[in-house]
DNA sequence: CGAGCGCTTGATTGAGTTCAAAAATCGTGG
DNA sequence: CCACGATTTTTGAACTCAATCAAGCGCTCG
């Protein structure tokens, strides 16, 4: 069987037992989007999260400029989705995109309610991780509102090591609010003050 | 009695009928601040919702560098929380305080776990204000990473018509992330090119 | 192997900050 | 109710960080 990172997920992170997994996994379906391809429009009803088995995916806007604004970047074990849109069921503003070829467990609110239902624990874990949502995009407002430039790319590159060697640095830069050209200036100069990550 | 607005708060927006109502008052507490007085200190963890019964609240962080950035806002009929540290049993990472006299009515996990055992339509309304919670983090974010200071100013006349009024500039360009300089000649310049607010 | 994309570097520009000080407004005590 | 001190807002000038524009390099993948 696949999506063996998924059933771990829920076993360690949301305290799933063996045999509640085994009557939630009747539903879970997997799909595989190649590098580039899309997995959710702008206007389009956000209608799963999904769950990175293998691979990295981003979020992004684009604003009445043109330009592209990274939302959030999901590699394995995170999840990817627009909780807005598939809550309120409304049109939703951003659009997913596979920046790797990337295996994604698809999750609707059917998959959520029977989880909940089974697992207690589920349930619990699932409201914990919408607080933990909150607290990331409080912090990251944090950061846009005060930190400069390096700051903020410091913060990065603390907070996902991985992501900072498989993204482009073009979206790390769309990520943190600045231009591709300011981020390598940024490093450039970290790197004159002997600055090594990892 | 008085929490006019609060029992109407409930009834209109959450559903919450009048027979629930007399079973779920029996618990809040109010509680008046004077303006400049602190609900919340850094540090601090913290154990209620505030629901502003009247009068204007504001909820802040400090920098390393002692500079002030306003979070979020709230008048009449709004919450003010940190959500994560009420739910973690964490210290919180930031200030609440009455910028006006206000009259605020504590919530604490008790009167919500009672009000959402006793109606159901709180319940959803209360996850509803969650995912609204982050739909509108999300939105401060994108004009965080992609807006002039002007747009963000206009964006922020148009949310909240009636803060405009009622809170202070250095406070408005605080939250906006710009300096109460910066945000006079915004306004300058929107009074020259014959923009009325109102 | 060549075209395109991503990264770097340089020169220039510009939005917003900083510092300073005047003008307006607020609030409080006499 | 007025007056005075404090706070807020405005204005000006110099400055700074990051954006923009432009060009070149190197890699990859088609």
């Amino acid at each position: 069987m696949v999506l063996q990172n998924f059933k771990t997920y829920l076993q360690s992170r949301a305290g799933v037992t063996e045999e509640e997994l085994h009557r939630i996994f009747e539903i879970p379906q997997s799909k595989i989007f190649e590098k580039g391809e899309a997995l959710l429009n702008k206007g389009d009803v956000c209608h799963h999260a999904f769950f990175v088995e293998k691979g990295l995916l981003r979020s992004y806007t684009i604003d009445e400029m043109g330009k592209e604004h990274i939302i959030q970047f999901a590699s394995e074990n995170w999840f990817m989705s627009d909780r807005s849109s598939a809550y309120f069921n409304e049109p939703s503003d951003f659009y997913i995109e596979a920046i790797e070829d990337t295996t994604v467990v698809l999750i609707d609110k059917e998959f959520i309610e029977l989880a909940a239902t089974i697992s207690a624990s589920f349930r619990q874990y699932n409201e914990r991780a919408l607080q933990n949502h909150i607290r990331h995009l409080q912090k990251r407002i944090n950061l846009l509102l005060g930190a400069t430039a390096e700051k903020r790319y410091l913060d990065f590159i603390n907070l996902y090591p991985d992501l900072t060697l498989r993204v482009p640095q073009w979206m790390i830069a769309s990520y943190l609010g600045i231009t591709p050209e300011s981020l390598s200036r940024v490093r450039k100069e970290l790197a004159k003050r002997n600055f090594k990550p990892h």
